[in-house]
DNA sequence: CGGGATCCCCCGCGATACTG
DNA sequence: CAGTATCGCGGGGGATCCCG
């Protein structure tokens, strides 16, 4: 627990400040799952179990092909899904979240809890703030 | 292409997800955290209280003068931090965190958390995924 | 069908200079 | 000290074409 003052929630003051280097986990996984596509892609695959590229294209909408293929290929290389190719004709390709990406879920869901408790007020700050403005 | 309604499949509704759409609370929580600079400053001020404008510059390392105003304006906009003008001279301004800016702090170390626990499995993911490409 | 390769545009961001 | 204003570029990302 903190050292300096109480009231402060732990789970920082034992890494000290490695958070401001770039290269410290947190910020990696930041920018991991901050990135849109990402994020989306583990949700869809963690609801709806194995899906093949042309089903994530068409539930995550908006992606372009190009966007979608490189954060898949992203999130394979770092061992958050698996992409299995069945050479048929024509191709087909699954991907499906590893354990690792499946353990992203829970993160996602406190992410999620916390935006449906308190975006409202963001919302009322941001309006009271530039009306004054 | 816009905001087009989302045409996703039924059921995602029910599951409690609704993060297919651009708007939906989840994604701009992701957006607002996912800068690097906001999450750094809320870090920097969840540990170390109220801080002026140039204590959080220099404990951010790397940040540029404007991009540092720029996350803190729109932290203050979204209600996370108050912004303190003190007209002495020279002028003075305190940032600090607001009730709900305390709020996303279990909410990073929840990010931290997964990340200490779980990135050196993605660093040995990208590893194998690299040597053998 | 599932991508890879290419072109190109936009704007986020840094650097610099100036002000109350 | 704590900003604002302006310029310039680099690269992220969309659009398009093509291929196995």
């Amino acid at each position: 627990m903190g050292t300096t003052t109480a009231e402060r929630p732990s789970g920082f003051e034992q890494s000290g400040f490695d958070a401001f280097t770039a290269l410290c986990p947190s910020r990696r996984l930041l920018d991991t799952i901050g990135d849109k596509w990402v994020s989306l892609a583990i949700v869809a695959l963690g609801l709806r179990g194995p899906l093949r590229y042309s089903e994530l294209a068409s539930q995550i909408e908006g992606v372009s092909q190009k966007m979608l293929t490189q954060s898949l290929r992203k999130m394979e290389r770092d061992g958050l899904l698996t992409r299995t190719v069945t050479p048929s004709v024509p191709v087909r390709t699954d991907y499906e979240l590893t354990p690792l990406g499946q353990t992203l879920l829970p993160v996602l869901a406190h992410l999620k809890e916390w935006a449906e408790d308190h975006m409202a007020e963001v919302d009322e700050a941001r309006t009271a703030y530039d009306s004054k403005v």
